[in-house]
DNA sequence: CTTGACCCTGTAGCGCGGTTCATGGTTTAG
DNA sequence: CTAAACCATGAACCGCGCTACAGGGTCAAG
């Protein structure tokens, strides 16, 4: 029922060396060894990986995972990890404003270039020179 | 009418180091030296620095905004600007795509969650166990 | 002549999230 | 018994874009 670093690592398609960084980092706890020190993982610890990886593709920080991760032991409360959850959001959504602020810019000076001819007058460049700081 | 450095870089809004560090990375040249070994710029180079950072705001990497700078001398073509151009939006357009992709799988987690009880069943916790990888 | 603002070089460090390497021990199949 | 596959440690290194020293030299004003 337990598994080896390979294999942990394999059950949440990850890399070895990321879960002895992700033990380092004090995300995982560090577990029981056999008696030749290898690592022996009980199957929860699969479950927490697996948390730590998803929630990493959600966006959070190392950071607000290990946050995350100390609310759910020993009891913590809806409201918290709500909490956690909108400030991530919040923090996402600012950042898409902000790319799609440039995004728009950057549009606008592509179709004013014609994509013909020397440099000179050229929109692009000279759109980047012209913008406010 | 040449800029010592430090006045170079109040001219752009940035920051001597910031300068230095630009020349190391070969985005701005080395300019010529006072007697006493003063970097003197010509006021072209304000130019060329603004042109770095506005490019930056943009979204550019300083490896683009070299190709960027390479392409300007001595006879660049629109085409070719155009194109790093556009490199540069589809890559902005993807990762607007995938955060929101991201905040879209968040917000409905947050919605589903009244911000109530103990982590039992709480929906953003699951919901994380439960995605795909 | 001294003070202070400015400049120089070279090197090291930061934050983030790992990745790679050197060197060696353990376990299992044949 | 050997070979292959697996695991261990500690340290250094990656990319990105700066930022921060430490320990000096230069220059203009008073």
């Amino acid at each position: 029922m337990d598994y080896l670093i390979g294999q942990l690592a394999k059950s949440a398609n990850t890399d070895i060396e990321t879960i002895r960084f992700y033990e380092r980092r004090g995300l995982i706890p560090a577990p029981p060894r056999t008696s030749g020190g290898y690592r022996r993982y009980p199957a929860a610890e699969a479950d927490r990986l697996r948390f730590i990886r998803r929630a990493k593709n959600l966006g959070f920080s190392l950071d607000e995972i290990t946050e995350l991760l100390e609310l759910n032991v020993p009891k913590g409360s809806r409201a918290s990890v709500k909490r956690v959850a909108k400030q991530r959001l919040d923090a996402l959504d600012q950042k898409i404003r902000e790319m799609t602020a440039i995004r728009e810019a950057l549009a606008r000076l592509i179709q004013q270039c014609s994509g013909r001819g020397s440099l000179k007058g050229c929109p692009i460049i000279e759109g980047v020179l012209a913008q406010g700081a």
